[in-house]
DNA sequence: ATTAATAGATCGAATGTTCGCTCGATTTTA
DNA sequence: TAAAATCGAGCGAACATTCGATCTATTAAT
């Protein structure tokens, strides 16, 4: 038994500078957490942050690169699982609205922050590799005559505004009701607006 | 000829602030817009700037109330023109493309930046009398028939996620044509999505 | 018409504070 | 016993804001 667990004492201080972050920068954005305020909620030192990030930027860089590439993954395995378009985007609206749900800081960081703002090297997210995929999707769905025939943007930000915008008034708490609530209305608007 | 304008000379300082800071803001951000910054853009001093705003923030501020209350009068005049539903969103959604097209700083300064980050005491957009309006004439159209029967948060967010969605997209720059050539589009997939 | 007085506008150097980050010391791990 | 990890006091730079000085426009007085 190295350093894993020995009741639920020893976290890796890594990780919990990473969930102090992604807590503290969606609550209150990157600009307004100060690197004290991480070194407080991780409860560790400010040397212990630099000896695992080379800086502040880093911290939120690491924190951007796990949350695309796991998004990627989900993504990835939704379109081996499906096998038509309607499928699909239905399960990309379900595994937002859960992820939503149940991870809303992770959520909150993506849809909501603007990483071009702090990550001055980074694409914007319409460029990473899970919004690549989705396009993809939809352009074979509408190359096979599943969706309407339209502008693969017009498709994409109607689908992508759409579900996004439901998740931005989920996380502002200006909904009465949990996400999956609307799922069935959110899913016929966005179906009946790209279906042919 | 009192200071109004002798060939194209003294502009009003407080509006040459307001310009810069517009510009600047929607260009960096907030936080990495300096008032040093403003004050260079604007050609005024320090003192000039602090004469006629109490902080920084009370810039942000004044941009954000001019430009709520100016797209407000937009929204009532659009509403009083046109008698229905299906002639009041396509006229909305002509404004609003309209508005980046040739006013792209004030569109970026709405529809992209967190204004609850630096303005904290500031009601989320979505509680905003402009956009309350726009939920007031959908959920008219859903009373009426002319919209199909639906949630109207959800309503709301197929209507104006697509819409902010095709205006993020343009002021990133990924749109290979202006707006308006994906106006037909994305009207068609709006109206499938919300007519009965 | 000229001057005097006053208030508003403009200026930019100086101030105080916040904050990201460094570094040498100390402890823990292997 | 060497290397890795952790600590936190302190440094330096950036930044928002202040303030007293200077300039300008307006009004009042002679």
């Amino acid at each position: 038994m190295a350093q894993s667990k020995k009741k639920a004492e020893k976290k890796e201080p890594k990780d919990e500078i990473l969930k102090a972050a992604l807590k503290l920068f969606t609550q209150k954005g990157y600009f307004n957490t100060s690197v004290a305020d991480i070194r407080r909620e991780a409860d560790v030192s400010t040397g212990t942050i630099y000896h695992y990030f080379k800086n502040k930027e880093a911290i939120a860089d690491a924190l951007y690169q796990d949350i695309i590439a796991s998004l990627n993954d989900s993504l990835k395995e939704i379109k081996n699982r499906t096998k038509n378009s309607f499928e699909r985007l239905r399960a990309i609206v379900e595994l937002f609205f859960a992820l939503t749900e149940d991870a809303s800081e992770v959520m909150g960081f993506i849809v909501l922050a603007h990483h071009q703002e702090f990550l001055p090297s980074e694409k914007p997210l319409s460029m990473s590799p899970p919004f690549l995929l989705l396009t993809e999707i939809m352009q074979e769905g509408i190359r096979s005559g599943e969706l309407r025939r339209m502008d693969p943007v017009v498709a994409n930000a109607c689908f992508y505004g759409t579900l996004s915008r439901m998740i931005q008034l989920r996380l502002e708490d200006a909904l009465e009701k949990p996400l999956d609530w609307y799922l069935l209305d959110t899913w016929t608007a966005i179906w009946k607006a790209l279906s042919p």
